[in-house]
RNA sequence: CGGGGCGUAGCGCAGCCUGGCAGCGCGUCUGCUUUGGGAGCAGAAGGUCGCGAGUUCGAAUCUCGCCGCCCCGACCA
């Protein structure tokens, strides 16, 4: 993508309703902009973000055996009325009236749609155990968004719901479920570490919240600083060996790690010596529950099991705030000059620098990296704009490699090559540039 | 939902107390000079001062009402 082609409105100056600073950098760089308290557009850059992030969180669902569906977001008052949902949910529920008068509601979740779905189809044991998926566009009506896409109102989540015979099949599925999570998380650049939790208004006894340490983060954390060194991506997973799953499960079990709501500071002090204390804030950026039969025993979701009777399935959910995501990487990663993308979601691979826009072997020179480049979705600053400008709109956007072309290197074949994440710059010929970015 | 604050040009703000030509910086546009870390000079465009009433000869400014947005706390992916 050509800079001058792209609609990217990088602001020098902080709109003053932004706080904190993953919500700064993403005005700052262009990715979203306000709509209404909570409500965001997603502009080419952040959208760019929110789909890689997309992507990884939906290859992950697949590999671990989740099938994608995709469930409306306006979502009939009938539905819920049958859980018991219409009532108990208030008023963060968004409630809209068609033009017949009918109640309608936009999904703030989908247990009561998604259990629909397959009690319409599901009549045998033998059709389990089943996970479906999607990811959707949800509202709740936040008494106080803030901190940007971290608190939305409007939100892209991923939620996914388990079907299964009885409990010992649900902990499977569960654990299937939080071993993807670790996964996605990794994948994601974040040291994201699950904590015992309530299973709030969504009801159900087995839960865990995935949290990325993070000052800015809404809750209060006590864990064992052990908890984010486990290195996920290194380790094989077999999803069709529950034992294996189970064995990721109790390893990122065993250290100390919980949310205020469940921390007992006596079980802290005398499971984690004092050095290995982790007390800060964390941000919640999963959270996964067993919740039997809520709602498949309102709703009629129950199949013939192999000795002929029928019984209501066990269901868990497991949901990902994908749009928060954004928010929470640019805080778990940044720096005074602006965003560090991990390599993963970065919007663009690499940037390209034209120090000397106008001149023709700087202009040649680019031209040819950008062509070169193309299998790196790279970012071509070919504006007239000063070096300085150039500079710092790039590290702005935060893309984790620059190829700064200029007239002083340029006669010598030589370019710089910039690691955004440390800094380093190296000056080393054009040829050996595009060799490190194969 | 309790407490606090803010709405003035695309963005950041001053002006309001003490009513009297709507301003500054950044950005944008034009020209010249510059050109390796957010350039300099000269010129230009850009405003229902959140909305509605009221007071007044006169309201961005004072009064009342409404709307929007932000922050702190209690709740949530």
């Amino acid at each position: 993508m050509r800079r001058t082609h792209l609609f990217l409105p990088t602001l020098k100056d902080v709109p003053s309703e932004a706080q904190i600073i993953s919500h700064r950098l993403m005005l700052r760089a262009g990715m979203v902009q306000q709509a209404s308290a909570g409500i965001y557009s997603w502009l080419p850059l952040g959208l760019r973000v929110l789909k890689k992030i997309e992507r990884i969180v939906r290859e992950e669902q697949d590999r671990a055996g989740a099938q994608e569906v995709l469930m409306p977001t306006v979502q009939s008052a009938d539905l819920w009325r049958r859980s018991g949902r219409y009532d108990d949910y208030g008023p963060e529920m968004l409630r809209i009236r068609d033009r017949h008068e009918r109640d309608m509601l936009y999904g703030p979740t989908n247990e009561e749609q998604i259990t629909e779905i397959f009690a319409t189809h599901v009549r045998s044991y033998r059709d389990l155990p089943k996970m479906l998926y999607h990811i959707q566009w949800k509202f709740r009506d936040e008494v106080r968004p803030r901190f940007g896409v971290m608190r939305g109102r409007e939100f892209l989540m991923k939620d996914n719901y388990s079907f299964d015979l009885d409990f010992e099949s649900a902990c499977l599925s569960y654990n299937r479920m939080f071993v993807s999570y670790l996964r996605t998380f990794a994948r994601l650049g974040l040291k994201a570490v699950p904590m015992e939790a309530e299973s709030g208004p969504i009801g159900g006894n087995l839960s865990h919240e995935f949290l990325i340490l993070a000052d800015t983060g809404e809750s209060s954390v006590y864990c064992d600083r052990d908890c984010v060194e486990f290195d996920m991506l290194a380790r094989e997973v077999n999803y069709e060996n529950p034992k294996m799953v189970q064995a990721v499960v109790e390893d990122f079990t065993r250290p100390y790690a919980r949310t205020d709501e469940k921390h007992d500071a006596a079980a802290f002090e005398a499971a984690v010596p004092p050095e290995r204390r982790y007390v800060g804030r964390g941000i919640e950026v999963g959270h996964i529950f067993y919740f039997g039969a809520k709602y498949s025993e309102p709703l009629g979701a129950r199949v013939t099991t192999a000795g002929g009777g029928e019984v209501a399935v066990h269901m868990g959910s497991y949901g990902v705030g994908i749009s928060r995501l954004v928010g929470a990487i640019i805080e778990a990663s940044h720096d005074e000059q602006g965003i560090v993308w991990p390599e993963s979601v970065t919007p663009y691979g690499a940037g390209i620098i034209n120090l000397r826009q106008g001149d023709s072997r700087c202009d040649g020179a680019c031209e040819d990296i950008y062509a070169k480049l193309f299998h790196r979705e790279p970012l071509y600053d070919d504006r007239p704009e000063r070096a300085g400008v150039k500079f710092a709109d790039m590290d702005l956007i935060g893309l984790p490699w620059q190829v700064v072309v200029g007239p002083r290197g340029i006669d010598r074949g030589r370019v710089e090559l910039k690691c955004r994440a440390t800094g380093a710059r190296e000056e080393i010929s054009l040829e050996s540039a595009l060799a490190r970015l194969a």
